[in-house]
DNA sequence: ACACTATTTATAAAGATTACTATGTAAGAA
DNA sequence: TTCTTACATAGTAATCTTTATAAATAGTGT
């Protein structure tokens, strides 16, 4: 567990946000200057092999990745990128049902609702 | 409608695999031999904004394609990469819950199960 | 034939992520 | 302490997918 380890975790803990490797990048600048990208990159692919953080890729733009605290799923905006949590009970019958159908030994699912978020309904009806 | 971009539709149409733009790329490279990367993606833009065809990204990986048939979800085998489509009624309520509890305008959902496709279980069973 | 528009090709560029190498650093054994 | 081993980091190059750009091409209508 170096210092730029848990500064990293750290962050990823306590920001409630969702960042990426570069958001968390730039954070922690400050307190480390002469730290890798790499280092971020290599950490965060620790953690989430270990199951304490998830990657989440929307599109083309950068992975987000997530501390893993407990089972929610995510609304993203499509104006402005901004995710967050919502909790609803979990969709094990469709795991189930897509085993049945296919054959596939089911590991897991994944979910996200896209929209538009509150601020950014309100600025594009300011638009007219 | 070009010849390169009929093809490309064809492609999408009577293959009923996931193709990548790379894959499309490749596929046609008999019958096109100087057919650009860029026009195989341009056109599969121009399915896509027509909703024609639906993109969708795994992870760090190629975007797939799919031609837009009727509503279904998609498997993804994690040894392979393999996706299989699977029925299940159009989960709303789940849209209509995010809405509630966020206050985003709800436009869509993207949901995947992941899992091991047959084939994969049997190779990884005959590894004892 | 001429102008206009859209498409393709070819290539450069961007952006995210990984690979690689050398350096550093901490822990354990002798 | 000193040597050794293992692993983390920094720095940078390389890879891969996708987009942007500019020139060439072809089609359509006048």
């Amino acid at each position: 567990m170096t210092p730029q380890r848990q500064a990293i975790l750290e962050y990823l803990v306590t920001e409630h946000s969702h960042p990426t490797a570069d958001d968390i990048y730039k954070a922690l600048s400050d307190r480390f200057p002469n730290m890798s990208v790499a280092t971020v990159y290599n950490n965060l692919r620790v953690f989430k092999d270990i199951g304490l953080v998830q990657e989440m890729n929307y599109g083309d733009a950068s992975s987000r990745f997530d501390f893993v605290t407990s089972r929610h799923y995510h609304i993203i905006c499509d104006a402005c990128g901004k995710v967050v949590d919502f909790n609803y009970p979990v969709l094990d019958e469709i795991e189930a049902v897509a085993s049945q159908l296919t054959g596939f030994k089911v590991d897991r699912h994944r979910l996200e609702v896209y929209g538009t978020c509150p601020a950014c309904q309100t600025e594009q009806a300011h638009k007219h």
